[in-house]
DNA sequence: TTGTAGGCGTTATCAT
DNA sequence: ATGATAACGCCTACAA
């Protein structure tokens, strides 16, 4: 990439930056306040101020506010090993479903006193121990993680470490990590409900990855829902995305359609795997909902105002994220707790995607 | 917000974790090597390497490869006031502009062995002032800025004091401070001269909010690119819009139904902006592009998929986010020279929201 | 070329 | 109740 134009765009510059004052230390404080510094710092710190007399607290905190005194984060972690900080491990920040739950996160956590520092792994492994390595190395006193697949060396022998963690959408397999996930199952059910009682009788499922425990959740709740409903239960309507965007999805429905077999519905793993299908629809003449009706999961941003609305498995993100921090302070501030898992309600928005099957 | 259900969803538990071996330390790596942490400090850097011997150098780097070294960067942090990070400050993450941006961002800083800590301000002056007082404490080197307002004091102040800052999209008015934005100018005659071509006359414009650079940049352009065109210059087709998001876009539209002129096309300040448009669309029973036509400004994700798929100007969001990070951090390794500002190439992208105007 | 010593700002453990 | 001291891990004059 060029840049088009290159300009200096104001016409005059200050001749020279007033340098900031620098910022004032613990010590200067205790100086202020006729004090020693750790005397100071006890006065300070709510935990440890019944330990000094309340006038010198007093005089302290006093002295504190007028020097706009702000402790040093970087030489508070050297000295205790904290940071309230945690770290946040997504696979991708442009997918739209994560803003949400990063808001949802941060929320909790700011009223803690925490921050979230964020990292995208791009599905990599080796940018998630590198991006990992760089967290902890930052002393984040925890992690929420966003990218586990079932099988997850990796996340396996930070467990193993000790290491603070919680997960959201997906789990380890037998790792027995707090999580936060959406109630998959219900989800799907309540997807081939709506699509079985429109009249719907080959619904085909577009599955995720099955290497997350999230896409083999709807998987198999989409199979105990096509015999919950006696609809037909044929393999080759089940295709498998190698992952959940809408590059796999779109072929993931093409596969499907080469197949040949029918269908007139499509369960889809998320709403980027839906979108895909959008994409072929658009390619191959296919009308939605005319001929095919379509469900996503996880009601992103925007789904609303596709053409045609897309009808989806609500999640809430928000409460997705502010769940897994609230679990995670939990854990960091009470390790030996046992861990907890929180399956949050899901709900079925429907859109124009779906429509009764044709006569 | 209550979890639905609680569950502890492994039945077995491992009884006790193994604990992770404490990080090694530049002294493990000096014994190792039977020498003086000094001398590891020297041979460790690159910087430094030249002063030791080539022998001693490489026996240093053997002894930190087989310990697994790794600097500690918060020790690194205190003692030298750097951080190998910068502040990233959004107004809001969950706006699907910045995510590609972010990523171009991160892609710079991390070749450059760098890497960013996001903050979200709400466009909350307060929370603002608090995320950037945070990142300054955790010793940032530099600031990429989403927020600027034309008239911004805490900006100015910080520029004042010496903070490396780079400004994406928006800037501080007569503030020298480098800054890359799209050609807004451009943009909007590009989308002016599209609507112009395709017959229409009276054309609409819900500029974006007034106290930001982009948005006045637009509203400008906007009036320029009628008078270029002899389109009907008549003020009461002008709405601004308080905030760029699709509430006040939607209010926006209203506002503009509600005053009674004709107008058969709408060029809106941004994406958001015309997404307001089509809400009110749907409410009101107007049909796009049929009836009227829409132009946004950005191109972000997932527009080619709404109903009708916006016409918008397209920005290199990735480009917007890769040039910033570069420039940052050209002025962190070079403080004194002189700031450049980027103006990026922007592009129509023409949808199906735009149409003829009816005869 | 290498080692010594001091300090970045804070907190924890002594002793007073 | 407060002060002195040391230490977190690293870097860097300075001395040798």
């Amino acid at each position: 990439m060029k840049p088009d134009q290159t300009a200096a765009l104001q016409p005059t510059r200050e001749v020279r930056r007033a340098s900031a004052q620098p910022p004032s230390t613990l010590r200067d404080v205790a100086e202020a306040a006729g004090v020693h510094a750790a005397t100071a710092s006890r006065a300070l710190n709510p935990k440890t101020r019944r330990l000094v007399s309340a006038e010198t607290a007093r005089r302290v905190m006093k002295a504190a506010e007028t020097l706009g005194y702000q402790p040093n984060p970087i030489a508070r972690s050297l000295k205790t090993s904290r940071s309230r900080t945690v770290g946040l491990v997504l696979p991708d920040l442009t997918n739209p479903l994560f803003p949400p739950i990063v808001r949802g996160i941060e929320e909790v956590l700011e009223a803690s006193g925490y921050s979230a520092w964020i990292v995208n792994t791009d599905n990599d492994p080796k940018r998630e121990q590198a991006q990992i390595d760089s967290l902890r190395s930052r002393q984040v006193e925890g992690l929420i993680i966003a990218t586990a697949r079932l099988d997850h060396p990796l996340l396996r022998k930070l467990h193993e470490q000790g290491v603070m963690m919680v997960f959201v959408n997906r789990r380890v397999e037998n790792l027995d990590v707090p999580t936060v996930t959406a109630d998959d199952a219900t989800g799907i059910s309540l997807a081939v409900k709506h699509l079985a009682d429109l009249g719907h009788t080959r619904i085909a499922h577009l599955a995720g990855p099955q290497s997350t425990s999230t896409g083999v959740a709807r998987s198999r709740a989409f199979r105990h829902a096509i015999r919950d409903h006696a609809l037909e239960d044929d393999p080759s309507l089940v295709v498998e995305c190698a992952r959940w965007n809408e590059e796999d999805g779109a072929g993931a429905m093409r596969e499907l359609l080469g197949r040949g077999s029918d269908f007139t519905a499509v369960v889809a793993g998320n709403d980027l795997i839906a979108l895909g299908c959008y994409d072929v629809f658009a390619e191959r003449g296919i009308s939605c909902p005319a001929d095919v009706s379509v469900v996503g999961f996880n009601d992103m941003p925007f789904l609303d105002k596709l053409s045609p609305p897309l009808t989806t498995v609500g999640v809430p993100h928000h409460d997705v994220g502010a769940e897994a921090a609230r679990m995670l302070l939990d854990c960091v501030e009470e390790p030996e707790r046992h861990p907890r898992s929180v399956l949050l309600a899901v709900s079925l928005v429907v859109r124009g995607s779906t429509a009764p099957r044709r006569p």
